[in-house]
DNA sequence: CAAATATATTTAGCTGGCTAAATATATGCC
DNA sequence: GGCATATATTTAGCCAGCTAAATATATTTG
């Protein structure tokens, strides 16, 4: 996790121009802000689904399963949350001992499994997301409806500049 | 990592929006599109630093014993950077064998060793820096400088929104 | 001054990522 | 039909976090 605390004050951002000119400090600063706050979106989200005994991934992965009353594939949730099959293995594993999902071989391919909530885990999800739905509607209520847009806006300015950036292989 | 690839869609929310009407798709938009595109960012950041094999806490341990030439503790760099000691130690550890830092009793404190950087160390910094202050300059290179600004405060309230939301312990 | 407490670091063992290789099954192409 | 290739999943082994307990040294206090 992005975890900055120390931060460079003024004087140090100053000193650090003179060593590397190319060094712009708004640019640094506005970086460093979004990684810092969101990072911070991260920590509590992570503290949040704890407190149900949930990692991100296995949260993700039951969301997914609720949009899919038919199953998914163990690849399909791999994908969906972002994780290689080998690491969805162990993730299915855990919700499988929690009895929040189950597991059936895919009478269409033997090769895969597919995924299913089950009531309990749609039960658990009954019960966190309100809290978390809330939660997110509380941590955004400084913004009104047009500086939530405008945040999207400017967010998506930077998602388009980090893939340009990337594209010319900076 | 965050990482949902499989973002609801506008259908998607309206049905979640059915069974949980507390759900504000707009502030969910926004705290996703946040945690997304900062995410991409960290991955960003991840395989930048990688091909000069470091790792996150590896750069910014370095940055803080750059930033204080008379070396820290080891409890101080797991504080200025958000990890326990015992993660520390093994991240001083590897710096060590890298060659990119020193550690030395503490004259003052014989329980206590003191990190400080290498020329080696110094070196790497000075070839490293440079192509991430010019990757950071180019992703964020989109908004203007009043953009920066705005993105900044808009951040900072989100920041103040997740403070009052934890001390209101939702 | 000696005991209790606090601080600095390390060790051991857990978790959850990852990749690469193994296994099983499908699919495509002669 | 049968071989080559592709796909789905798991296994094994690595890395980097974490916490709790161990060790060593400082500091405070009766």
């Amino acid at each position: 996790m992005f975890e900055i605390i120390d931060l460079p004050d003024k004087a140090a951002l100053a000193k650090l121009t003179t060593r590397y000119p190319m060094l712009d400090v708004p640019a640094l600063e506005t970086w460093l802000g979004l990684l810092r706050i969101s990072g911070d979106c991260m920590n509590d989200l992570d503290q949040f689904l704890a407190r149900h005994n949930l990692s991100q991934r296995k949260f993700f992965v039951l969301i997914l399963l609720m949009r899919n009353p038919d199953g998914l594939k163990v690849s399909q949730l791999a994908e969906g949350t972002g994780v290689s099959c080998a690491t969805m293995t162990g993730v299915v594993e855990g919700l499988l001992k929690a009895g929040l999902i189950t597991r059936e071989t895919d009478p269409q391919d033997r090769r895969a499994f597919v995924v299913a909530i089950t009531t309990n885990g749609q039960d658990l999800l009954d019960q966190v997301l309100p809290q978390h739905y809330t939660r997110i509607k509380s941590i955004t209520a400084c913004l009104d409806p047009g500086e939530q847009k405008q945040l999207q806006t400017l967010l998506s300015k930077i998602a388009f500049g980090l893939h340009e950036t990337r594209s010319r292989k900076l």
